[in-house]
RNA sequence: GUGCCUGUAGCUCAAUGGUGGAGCGCCUCACUGUGGAUGAGGAGGCCGUGGGUUCGACCCCCAUCAGGCACCCCA
């Protein structure tokens, strides 16, 4: 093979079976974000770095940001998270908006990460908001978005979770374990590391991170509480909303999830495959303090963001992903030889005019390697208009599943063609 | 960014340091108005790339690029 110029490492190639597969996807999150009422809208893939100076984790504009020069010298970064961009969008028009608003995306993003299965450096991410609002059911509506949407592709309460838990509960937790407040974000790591070490481990690394035998001790019991939830009136209200949903399958509450982002202030949650692999494919929270730091008003939202990278691979290996999607054309007209050609061509677009999506095969080659064209492509329809159908004014259908073929008269055909098409789902 | 594993035909993979193979796929023919089977032929490779060791390298060493796995981080 001549050498051909390689794509850019983490970026994928969407060939039309791909591309089928990720149009189901992006038509179920819209469907169920619209369902609830979103409204569709989306920002620039160039922003300046000073947006995400603003706040951000600082590891993802510093090390995992896409930065250039422009000609004109500005510094420009591909976006590698939308919600600054969101903010500024608010916080430009937070006099006109009507709130609260009720907002979904989907779009490409990119990080500079190291590419391994499930990761990428140019993905696409679902990023839906409700802002305005302090209320405990926007944080329910929210979650039950993420529910909905699992229910819709096909994944049942045994194959996903989404484990709720929440920043304020957590803090009054370690106030009371008398843990400092500048130790917290430390914390956060030790509770996210929990899972990923042994008993030993942790607790050298918990007792490496600043705290004392004591706090540990505290600490490793309150992360087996399961019940702590009732020590907080928002997720009592939540969890009773969830249920009113009725999504409760999906949603349990787990006092281990925190979430790496600084600016989650109350409910914050994350989903995950059930099983081995146990796959993260969401994550989101309530912040309270969004449009402040690209200095408009205070606004409190709740809002969570998907990848399109894991939730494919999970739907995937599930084998929810329906088979026959795509755009395939539905019939093929064959082409006899060069007198008949006219004839074929005229027919496809009577075909078409009925609203069938329609190939003429460009070449005049034997019949068996046309069909065997169709069925390649995955053409249900094959036509024939030859020499004998001409002079008869029939036309011959072939249902390529079945090799059945029958020749009728040019006023039935669509009607025939429809009897051989697989019925729409 | 760190560590480990892997790069051989379009795909999946073999090949003690001594002239690179198989299965599937592809093309042609048996079958000049009919495709999934069968049979017979055929095409297709600077063994990821660049160095080094050696009389000789797909094989050993180094570098580099790409992919995977585990960290890190997160979607």
């Amino acid at each position: 093979m001549v050498d051909i110029i390689r794509s850019v490492k983490g970026t994928r190639d969407f060939y039309p079976e791909n591309m089928a597969v990720r149009r189901w996807m992006f038509d179920k999150i819209r469907t169920v974000s619209t369902q609830f009422g979103y409204q569709e809208y989306e920002g620039p893939c160039l922003e300046f770095i000073d947006l995400y100076a603003a706040k951000s984790g600082e590891e993802l504009v510093k090390e995992q940001a896409f930065v250039f020069s422009s000609p004109g010298d500005d510094l420009l970064t591909l976006r590698p998270e939308l919600t600054p961009t969101l903010a500024r969008m608010v916080a430009q028009q937070q006099y006109e908006l009507a709130f609260p608003l009720r907002w979904w995306s989907i779009g490409p993003f990119w990080r500079y990460e190291k590419p391994q299965r499930g990761r990428t450096r140019e993905f696409y991410q679902w990023n839906i908001d409700l802002v305005g609002t302090e209320s405990v059911a926007a944080d329910a509506e929210i979650v039950a978005v993420a529910a909905t949407f699992f229910k819709e592709v096909g994944l049942s309460a045994g194959q996903v979770r989404i484990f709720v838990n929440n920043r304020r509960l957590m803090d009054q937790a370690f106030s009371q374990l008398e843990i400092e407040k500048d130790l917290r974000p430390a914390v956060f790591r030790v509770v996210d590391k929990l899972d990923k070490l042994s008993e030993k481990e942790w607790r050298t690394f918990a007792e490496d991170s600043g705290l004392t035998g004591i706090q540990v001790d505290g600490l490793s019991e309150l992360l087996k509480n399961d019940a702590l939830w009732r020590e907080s009136e928002e997720l009592v209200e939540f969890f009773a909303l969830i249920k009113t949903l009725g999504v409760e399958d999906y949603v349990e509450y787990n006092p281990k999830v925190i979430r790496g982002l600084d600016y989650y202030t109350g409910t914050v949650f994350e989903a995950f495959e059930i099983g081995a692999q146990s796959r993260a494919i969401l994550g989101g929270g309530r912040y309270d303090n969004l449009v402040a730091d690209v200095g408009g008003n205070a606004l409190p939202g709740v809002g969570f963001a998907m990848g399109d990278v894991v939730i494919e691979l999970v739907l995937r290996d599930a084998g929810v992903i329906p088979a026959g999607l795509g755009d395939q054309p539905q019939v093929i007209m064959t082409v006899f030889d060069v007198e008949t050609l006219p004839a074929s061509m005229r027919l496809a677009a009577e075909i078409r005019a009925a609203g069938m999506r329609v190939v003429v095969y460009p070449d005049v080659d034997k019949l068996g390697k046309q069909f065997k064209f169709a069925d390649k492509l995955g053409i249900p329809v094959a036509i024939v208009v030859g020499p004998d159908e001409l002079t008869q004014g029939k036309v011959t259908v072939k249902d390529l599943k079945n090799r059945e073929q029958i020749t009728v008269e040019k006023e039935s055909l669509i009607e025939q063609i429809k009897k051989f098409l697989p019925s729409p789902m």
